[in-house]
RNA sequence: GGUGAGAUGCCUGAGUGGCCGAAAGGACAUGUUUGCUAAACAUGCGUACGGGAAACUGUACCGAGAGUUCGAAUCUCUCUCUCACCGCCA
């Protein structure tokens, strides 16, 4: 949620920055939320004279009573009827006038950077980056979902039977190449400065709404209702919420930690597309970094980590492009989001596997994590995460680029981990 | 699942109707001093939303919501959560 006091102070910049991400109604809703605004203040200003009249009467009370002047005492009192009655009145106007600001700033996107291009769907993303070379599968190369079958490493209908579609059962060399990916993942992270931390993977509804999957996006998470809990749909939401309602020490700048947790998504609505093996999960298993940081230095980090993810990628030999996603492919609630994609050969198509983005204080606002700067102020942090990595499409692309007509050969970085050098 | 206790500021913890935004201690910050990796002393130290150029000042907040009252951290009701013990169990 953006701030109020930053579009009062800002507003033609916020609208500017709106624009780019093609957020139709934004003059309205900004114009209504600054009307609505000094409207609001106008009530709280008389609510609180009211208040401070009938805070007086009180205090006068008390001590006529004190001293025994019961008459005066009683004619006191006659008159906070009256400012009862108002006071009410206007708690229940400011309580309603509140509700639809914050109504309407919900609806509102994040503002993002203005190095966000302009554009509308997936095509007009930039590509800024692109790495290795494309390999050159043999004649009888097959994609991932075939490879699996071959070589006895997924059971797509076992994963059916036991829990339903999206919940594949790895087996053997494929459970083991999973468990090198994720330690191999945390290890980098902890190398890189980030604090290992092991979450819940369920959640509460404060910590829902703290991230934003709550209201809005609760159809996209397994729900618990006896307990009222919900299945995370990544680490981002407990690993973040770590932060709600807390002042951390300016100190303690950069806050860097990591996490690996299975991932729930129930991914409603994507039913028949692109759905395929590995390409889209209920359930699969996530390394994901987040940062809390000083409002100067969130776009510098933001670089630093999409470099790192990078950094993975190319100890993994995998050929990868890096996108910087354009204002019509942007989550609601990044300022800047860099997509990494790796080359999938059977498939010939790139596949998303990392995603990186500044949230500045989009975030941080919502879940109230602020410090303290130099001047004593309280301000709010910004945040940032990515995933670094999420793995079926990174084990996806590792089976079919690394396929040979004998077996499938695991990347030199992977091979103390997994135990083994090749699949057959 | 059963029984009991509790929820106060960054933490511990006092506070049973007005003098309480809240004692005391700790932590933290600044300064002084002695010196040496620490101690002593002094001062400061909640958050949010308003008003004001500023000094300053108004209002709200003692788990959440409702109520009683001129006045509520303190009384009543509802809800949520936490802890302890027992039972069951990884």
């Amino acid at each position: 949620m953006l701030q109020l006091n930053y579009i009062r102070d800002n507003k033609d910049e916020v609208l500017k920055r709106l624009a780019i991400k093609n957020f139709k109604d934004a003059e309205a809703i900004i114009n209504s939320v600054l009307e609505k605004d000094v409207e609001r203040r106008n009530i709280q200003k008389s609510a609180d004279d009211v208040k401070a009249e009938a805070n007086q009467i009180a205090k006068q009370i008390g001590e006529l009573m004190k001293v025994g002047k019961k008459d005066e005492a009683e004619k006191a009192k006659s008159k906070t009827g009256e400012l009862k009655l108002k006071e009410k009145q206007f708690d229940e106007e400011l309580k309603k006038i509140e509700a639809e600001i914050h109504q309407a700033l919900v609806q509102v996107p994040n503002t993002p950077s203005l190095k966000v291009p302009a554009g509308k769907t997936p095509e007009d993303n930039e590509v800024v980056f692109e790495h290795g070379v494309k390999p050159t599968l043999h004649a009888k190369a097959q994609p991932h979902w075939e490879l699996t079958t071959k070589y006895n490493l997924i059971d797509f209908e076992l994963g059916v039977k036991i829990a339903g579609a999206g919940f594949p059962v790895y087996k053997g060399k494929c459970a083991r190449l999973q468990r090198a990916l994720i330690n191999f993942f945390l290890d980098r992270a902890t190398a890189k400065g980030y604090l290992e931390i092991q979450p819940p993977i369920v959640v509460n509804e404060d910590s829902g709404y703290g991230t934003g999957q709550l209201p809005d996006k609760e159809g996209q998470m397994y729900h618990m209702g006896i307990d009222n809990l919900y299945l995370i749909p990544t680490a981002e939401v407990p690993v973040t919420n770590i932060y709600r309602d807390v002042i951390v020490k300016e100190s303690d700048f950069p806050i860097k930690n990591c996490a690996y947790t299975p991932c729930f998504r129930r991914e409603a609505g994507s039913y028949g597309k692109d759905v395929r093996g590995l390409n889209r999960l209920h359930q699969f298993d996530k390394v994901e970094i987040v940062q809390i940081v000083h409002p100067d230095k969130s776009y510098e980090i933001l670089e630093e980590m999409r470099e790192y993810v990078a950094e993975l990628l190319k100890e993994l030999e995998l050929p990868f492009r890096t996108l910087k996603l354009c204002g019509g492919d942007m989550s609601f609630a990044s300022a800047l989001t860099y997509d990494l994609e790796v080359w999938s050969a059977a498939q010939t198509r790139w596949l998303e596997v990392s995603s990186v983005s500044n949230f500045e204080a989009f975030q941080t606002n919502r879940l109230k994590c602020r410090f303290k700067d130099a001047n004593g102020k309280t301000q709010l942090a910004h945040s940032l995460n990515g995933s670094a990595l999420a793995l079926p499409r990174i084990v996806a692309a590792l089976l079919e680029n690394n396929q040979t007509e004998t077996g499938i050969k695991i990347p030199k970085v992977l091979v103390p981990y997994c135990g083994f050098e090749e699949i057959n």
